[in-house]
DNA sequence: CAGGAATGGTTGACGGGTCAACAAAAAAGT
DNA sequence: ACTTTTTTGTTGACCCGTCAACCATTCCTG
């Protein structure tokens, strides 16, 4: 189907679209399906899970050094903790040195929740992952890189 | 190919996130970066831009045609149109056929604005297009085809 | 042709993401 | 020491995307 799309009409106007039309699509439907499968499996939002994966990833980690590494809304980083703190799901500890600052934790319930997701997710990435050659994949990701540097490079263009 | 092979730990944990999590930021990138520059050069947003994109390639549109060949909302569509008719960038002409149906095409102003953006639009999909090779262009778009049917087949499973 | 199913479109509600303003604390500059 | 700047986090406002309920119209089927 998306085979015999490849016209000359896509290549020029349409096609354009091409690339974030169909990064945008993909980008939604991952989103869904993530979110469905969270909440089926263990009733939590895609937002907590991203949390829940960086505390399992990294340790403890304050809020500021999720922002850092992933680029996420500080705004919705605090709101999201908040909601996982009075669901019990996350503790914190305060900093010594820094009084605006404190890691974030699972707490026992949080990790239990956390494990219900994982097979699920781990089960779908797979998927995912193995529906692409090694050299897909390869490609994929240098071209992801590569999209990111030309977007940096439009920005700096059209502040100039 | 062999260059570096997908390892255990990647497809572990943090590999795990890196595909939807890299498409998710790239996807936010490119969607903030689009919204500039329509809302600077034509004062538009980007649902708007892409209702313009539809009427442009394929003539006379319905609404219901944009829902099946995007996969956008209906609801959004309904209200993106709504709000293009109220600022006059948009004329909509009844079916005599189908009297709950309506074509959407440009008005002389709706044009105008399109064509605004235009150029600064294309440009954009020049350099990101251009950052890449032919064949990394290629392998992307396969891999994207190879991810959405992966995601139709873990729904599919999830369901039995 | 009557009644149910499917289609086209609108609307309300809700959650998520983004942005800007702000407060508190810490770091840096003088 | 003191002022300024930076960092950390919270909050409110707003827009976008998604979902479900709903109406009107058209299609389908007995």
């Amino acid at each position: 189907m998306s085979a015999d799309q490849v016209t000359d009409a896509e290549i020029d106007i349409p096609l354009q679209q091409m690339v974030t039309f169909r990064l945008s699509r993909i980008h939604a439907k991952l989103n869904a399906q993530a979110a469905r499968i969270l909440k089926e499996t263990a009733g939590i939002s895609l937002s907590q899970w991203r949390i829940f994966v960086m505390i399992e990833t990294h340790g403890k980690i304050t809020p500021a050094q999720i922002v850092k590494r992933t680029d996420f809304d500080k705004g919705q980083v605090s709101r999201t903790v908040k909601g996982m703190l009075n669901e019990g799901l996350i503790a914190v500890e305060g900093n010594e040195s820094d009084q605006r600052s404190h890691t974030l934790e699972f707490t026992k319930k949080g990790f239990a929740v956390f494990q219900l997701a994982r097979p699920a997710m781990r089960a779908r990435q797979s998927v995912l992952l193995g529906s692409l050659t090694a050299n897909e994949r390869q490609v994929m990701f240098t071209a992801m890189d590569k999209l990111e540097l030309a977007m940096e490079r439009i920005e700096d263009e059209s502040q100039s």
